[in-house]
DNA sequence: CGGCGCAATGGTACCATTGCGCCGGTGCAGTACT
């Protein structure tokens, strides 16, 4: 059998119904896999052009699109790009609680009716078994799943919905599945993987070395001398550009310090008004702003060109975090610069983020209070006296071992089957355990990072599983050298670079990098370890392992 | 886990040190109000 041609089709809905006048590297094949329904995971960098990925194919495919993404206003901006063209066929509208009981029926009826393609929503909305049917009922024909990462990064407690999508996609007719992401390591590749449950999924990787991007890193002893790298970036870099910080007092603190010293700055993060967050956004966009000051509030669905730099005043909680909010910068493909200014003591706060250990008998009283009928998130805070945050952690950890499932109008029910009260808290916590030896590992990956002399741009790909093979001259290693006599001072290792190893405690795992005297090993279940070379040798400590 | 602000302490009359408690990101949706 002869395969279908699909480039001139995919070529000629871009160009008819997107005026798009060519379709760029990294979006043809995974258009291809999702015209062939298969499932696929996308990382590729905003900017890009990801969204292209599920819109042309969508076209082709018959029935609705399902969009699912995390952020109401990123949706808004998708969906006014996807309208501005006034073509019916990629008319897009959305179900959310910024719409009305009326404007919601309305936007179920255009799809079903044809008039619209895409159908935007959120996890939470899919969790209620009745907007669950709706959607079933509309046949749709491709479910695209944006910002994938935030399956990982958010649903293991900040937004627990997330877990169940895969769940929730089933139940909708299970439709090919198009997962699409700017950064996504090993680890949360798997992740999403299993969660959204993809069946044998195409993942296509590509453009993770931006060669217009200089990376620098900078250790700071002290705050004195962290303001000081600062305002000499400040002094030598063009406009605009964004600095990170880690709390929304300090990004407060921060631009005011900067706005006196003469340096206009604002400031966003999300405890402030939602009017005031999107005039913010609008005026750094429209070059009003030229120096934001924000928490990682401030990034996805910032798809500015000319962005200059990107400082951080503080070490991110992963390379993941870091690649994505270093990617907003140069996308125009002309030169920007990534400065990370960091300080041990930072480490600090990305530990308390990462949330405290649950207590066995808050979670078995929540697991016993969820025993008593549905309920609200809300009244269960009342009930058991939990935080807010306490609470959505705990739930979701509960959720993870199958004690707790979310029904209609979001009351939260103990499933048939699940675990009695002190057995799933028994669990939760193993299940705790489990993600907090992950999550730290990419913390240590992140100071690794910080604190290499080996290429940077080699060692954060290694991390996403890339080999740089050389170093990439467009580093502060590069420049001043140390990188290159890491690198012809680099002995082959004992196990290739993507070889698979057995450890005798942390078991199978994948070497990702050497450098100097260490290695690092990402390890199934654990998460990255870095080792002593010597030490592995000497000791037998790994063992070759079939791919 | 560590920084910060405030209060208590200390030796000696106002200022420095110590100690303690508190705070810290990301957003959906529903509910209660105007």
């Amino acid at each position: 059998m002869k395969l279908p041609v699909y480039g001139p089709r995919l070529r000629r809905v871009a160009r008819k119904h997107f005026g798009w006048p060519s379709l760029r590297t990294g979006q043809f094949k995974p258009m291809r896999a999702v015209l062939r329904r298969r499932d696929a995971l996308v990382v590729l960098p905003t900017g890009a052009g990801k969204s292209a990925i599920y819109q042309i194919p969508a076209v082709l495919l018959p029935g609705p699109t399902v969009v699912v993404s995390p952020l109401l206003a990123l949706q808004q901006d998708q969906i006014a790009a996807l309208n501005e063209r006034g073509d019916p066929k990629i008319r897009a509208v959305r179900v959310s609680s910024a719409e009305t009981p009326k404007e919601q029926r309305e936007a179920i009826e255009a799809i079903r009716t044809g008039q619209a393609e895409f159908l935007f929503i959120t996890p939470e909305q899919l969790s209620d078994p009745e907007r669950l049917a709706e959607v079933r009922a509309l046949k749709p024909g491709l479910v695209a799943v944006d910002e994938a990462h935030c399956i990982s990064a958010w649903g293991h407690d900040f937004r627990p919905d997330y877990l169940a999508l895969g769940e929730m996609i089933k139940q909708i007719g299970r439709p090919p599945v198009l997962a699409l992401t700017a950064t996504a390591s090993p680890p949360v590749r798997e992740d999403i993987i299993a969660r959204l449950r993809l069946h044998k999924p195409e993942i296509h990787v590509s453009g993770l070395d931006r060669r217009n991007l200089f990376l620098e890193v900078a250790y700071c002893p002290d705050e004195d001398y962290r303001w000081r790298r600062l305002t000499t970036l400040l002094d030598e870099g063009e406009r605009p550009g964004i600095i990170y910080v880690a709390t929304r007092r300090a990004a407060e603190e921060l631009a005011d310090r900067l706005t006196e010293a003469g340096y206009p700055a604002a400031c966003y993060h999300g405890g402030m008004a939602a009017g005031l967050r999107e005039q913010r956004h609008e005026e750094f966009i429209d070059d009003k702003v030229d120096i934001m000051v924000a928490t990682s509030a401030f990034g996805m669905g910032i798809d500015k060109p000319n962005i200059r730099w990107v400082a951080h005043m503080a070490l991110p909680d992963s390379p993941d975090s870091y690649f994505q909010e270093i990617g907003r910068a140069g996308r125009d493909g002309d030169p920007g610069r990534t400065v990370l200014l960091w300080r041990s003591e930072d480490e600090a706060i990305q530990r308390f983020f990462s949330g405290g250990s649950p207590d066995a008998d808050e979670l078995r009283d929540l697991a016993g209070a969820l025993h008593k009928g549905p309920v609200t998130k809300t009244a269960l805070q009342k009930e058991t006296g939990l935080g807010p945050r306490k609470i959505g952690q705990y739930l979701g950890l509960l959720e993870q071992v199958g004690a707790v499932r979310t029904g209609a109008g979001n009351k939260l029910s103990v499933p048939p089957r699940a675990p009695l009260p002190a057995a799933a808290a028994t669990a939760a916590i193993e299940e705790y355990e489990r993600q907090q030896v992950v999550v730290r590992s990419r913390t240590d990956m992140m100071r690794g990072f910080a604190q290499t002399r080996q290429c940077r741009t080699e060692t954060l790909l290694a991390y996403f599983g890339e080999d740089l093979k050389k170093p990439c001259g467009h580093c502060d290693n590069c420049a001043d050298g140390s990188a290159q006599a890491i690198d012809e001072a680099e002995a082959e290792g004992p196990f290739p670079v993507h070889s698979r190893v057995e450890h005798g405690e942390w078991g199978a795992g994948t070497v990702m990098n050497y450098e100097e005297e260490r290695m690092t090993v990402l390890f199934d279940s654990v998460g990255y370890k870095t080792l002593s070379v010597p030490v592995v040798v000497e000791q037998k400590l790994l063992n070759a392992a079939a791919a």
